[in-house]
DNA sequence: CGCATAATTGATGGTTATCAAGACCAGTGG
DNA sequence: CCACTGGTCTTGATAACCATCAATTATGCG
């Protein structure tokens, strides 16, 4: 990716050929910034949803509460990844929205999704299809709570975002930062902080994994795909079926 | 519902207002009638998904199942439900999809979407829409999965089931015959069927459910409501967004 | 009635939550 | 330079919840 290449058309060039008019309608998600510190609330469930955002750069979650503080993150989100499409079927946000790290956002309204509609029906088709391949990520993710043990879920989580890196950087190997805290990462996967320690030092003494100057090195992914029967939703999609250029 | 209205074009009349444009492609969604036994293998995760399929009659489920034999129950469909969107992004399908009943379906090709999409503005945001709603909905499931116990858990699943159920049918009360087994409700809430007898039992005797001749009837639907943080995501969906009729 | 499937119930064990104490680490200020 | 601090991670002890196993009862159907 060249340096002034959005991560957004980056990432969706992975799928289609982009024309001008797509590109141009991409630009548009892009014209406004906004800038979050660390740890900061973003949007709170139940605020009105009027704005998608585009990551510019940075990390972060969304997740939702229980009455009694219990909470579940629902997604990851690094550069490049559109947040709020399921937000736009709600008058109100279900979820809130994180930030891990300091991040820069591209917000943009509901409305602009109307004129892509309108505008461009390959690009269109797209957006439809990567929110149906969110789901069918949702799926795999249902799946491991509830039939998975901690072992297989810490497994299947650091699969995910590893996958989810490599979509926009194409060098990355098996090494990466993950910004999460444990009960963070708990949340994520139905766990507490603790079982989260002591599982993730076992797959490290089981020499699945290490960890290194704050850094995630996988040292045996197939071992751990296998041990989650992982499957890597983000590699093929099908678009065979979208509309001529 | 009357007699001969599709079942399809009743559910989505609930969100927008069909023109016979869409009125017309709904119906070429529903030209060609397949049916199947009760607990028939309709389409085996792996297969091609070249079909969706509109449920004109009968009781579904989707399920995704690990090496070695523990399987996730994914969703729940009914008649009027659409199946297989989220398969559209993939080559293949990631799901089993089983009849619990005798049903009827309605399958059609992927390329029909195409033609919506080219055809209809409206209908491609509404279907959009809807595939999101399931996608917040899954958010609600993780949720549930990932940090409720098994009593929250089956209060929450009874509960989506007459929801859904109320969308096609206004009369439902509190009281409907759920063809499924012990071990199908464990699967899609991750617990065994003992668990699910046991759980059930206890809701009986705390007079929060009620069984009889094969229906649930729930007794407290507001102390179920509140025990599971339940929010009805198939009311109130945000269609101000939409291209213009 | 007899058979198959499903549901119930009790006993036991395993996994993870909970609680609590201590170690580690980076940043801050004396 | 070092003590202090807040956050995070680690580790062990205990408890709760659910899975597993197994036997029995209920239900539905030919």
């Amino acid at each position: 990716m060249s340096e002034n290449e959005s991560c957004l058309v980056s990432k969706l060039s992975n799928y289609i050929d982009l024309d001008q008019t797509d590109f141009d309608f991409l630009t548009t998600l892009e014209e406004e910034e906004e800038d979050f510190p660390p740890r900061h609330v973003v949007r709170a469930a139940g605020e009105e949803s009027d704005y998608l955002y585009v990551v510019k750069s940075g990390w972060l979650f969304s997740d939702i509460e229980l009455v009694d503080g219990r909470r579940q993150v629902v997604q990851v989100y690094n550069a490049g990844d559109i947040i709020g499409m399921p937000d736009i079927a709600l008058h109100r946000s279900a979820l809130n929205l994180h930030s891990i790290t300091d991040v820069v956002l591209c917000p943009f309204p509901k409305q602009h999704l109307d004129k892509i509609i309108t505008g461009s029906k390959r690009l269109s088709a797209l957006l439809f299809t990567l929110s149906l391949r969110d789901q069918v990520i949702f799926t795999d993710k249902l799946r491991t709570l509830g039939r998975m043990n901690a072992r297989e879920r810490i497994a299947w989580f650091l699969l995910d975002i590893v996958h989810r890196l490599r979509i926009t950087n194409r060098t990355m190997t098996d090494t990466f930062r993950l910004p999460m805290n444990q009960t963070e990462i708990g949340d994520a996967m139905g766990l507490t902080s603790v079982t989260v320690s002591k599982t993730m030092m076992q797959l490290q003494l089981d020499k699945l994994i290490d960890r290194r100057g704050g850094n995630i090195i996988l040292c045996d992914e197939k071992a751990l795909r296998e041990m989650c029967d992982y499957i890597d939703r983000y590699r093929d999609m099908d678009t065979s079926w979208f509309p001529e250029a």
